[in-house]
DNA sequence: TGCTATAGTTAGCAAGGCTAATTAAAACGC
DNA sequence: GCGTTTTAATTAGCCTTGCTAACTATAGCA
């Protein structure tokens, strides 16, 4: 397998555990009936609120006009709408409507709780150890 | 934020955390000038050895004609090569070229040396802490 | 032998990523 | 104040990757 120091096998098996992880997670968020990339936006939209179409863009680290097709298809099923914005007439503002914000808390709640299921087979003990490496690796990997 | 219990305030940071790792790993993926789904299932081949389409699409939990897309476009930059299984004539048996195992693995060592470099500037204490989390972490979600 | 099941491919659709080019408005420089 | 440059968003058009339905060919079985 290739000669790989202790922090190098401990980088790839983290690697492997996130995108297992995230696998059986993405089943879940299917059960809201909204494309990943739609549900993703629109998570980001109710937790922070109205933003413009680049803002977005940036916070979802896609290029604007890949963000523009999304909040169209968004509006299309009115979960967000566009508003214009006064101060500066080239921009938008995006915002959850109450459907969308609603539908986004079932699928939050959903995904949430298969989690939280699947934590709660372990002990105090391993989820105190999975919340200590949450942190670290936030640490580790930020900036 | 509506009401959490604690084991659901850890399953969401989690899943964030996850999220937030993977989407920075991509970035060094893509410098093998590979798309993900080829690249992802070229490494099943590399670490797995031969194995059918079918068994492909299963290992990479995608449907067959998905998978049969990818190893054509895998094929035709001689990453891969199909061959007959002499035993069953209707099935196909896949295999990674040399070339396909040495891109393989530049690919490999520069996300395991990125994320190996960002672990580099834990303490040794959280990097135990994060090696008892993934084990943790895989025992909650296998079954 | 003939039915049924299995392996793989082909065709065609939808989602989501990109760049290049366009339009409109804002900001700047003189 | 006016022309130029920059910025926000959209449109057009491409590629990748997921899917289902339908088809071909072979294997397995009764």
């Amino acid at each position: 397998m290739g000669k790989m120091n202790k922090a190098e096998e401990l980088a790839d098996r983290l690697h492997s555990t996130a995108i297992n992880l995230l696998r059986q997670v993405r089943v879940q968020d299917a059960a809201t009936g909204i494309a990943p990339a739609r549900l993703s936006a629109l998570s980001v939209l109710v937790f922070g609120g109205h933003i413009s179409l680049n803002g977005l863009a940036r916070a979802e680290q896609v290029r604007p006009p890949t963000m523009s097709r999304i909040v169209d298809a968004l509006e299309a099923e009115a979960l967000v709408r566009r508003r214009a914005n006064e101060q500066d007439r080239r921009a938008v503002v995006i915002e959850a409507t109450e459907k969308g914000a609603a539908i986004l808390w079932l699928g939050r709640k959903r995904r949430v709780k298969f989690l939280a299921k699947h934590l709660s087979r372990l002990s105090d003990a391993e989820r105190k150890q999975i919340a200590n490496a949450v942190q670290a690796i936030q640490k580790a990997m930020m900036k």
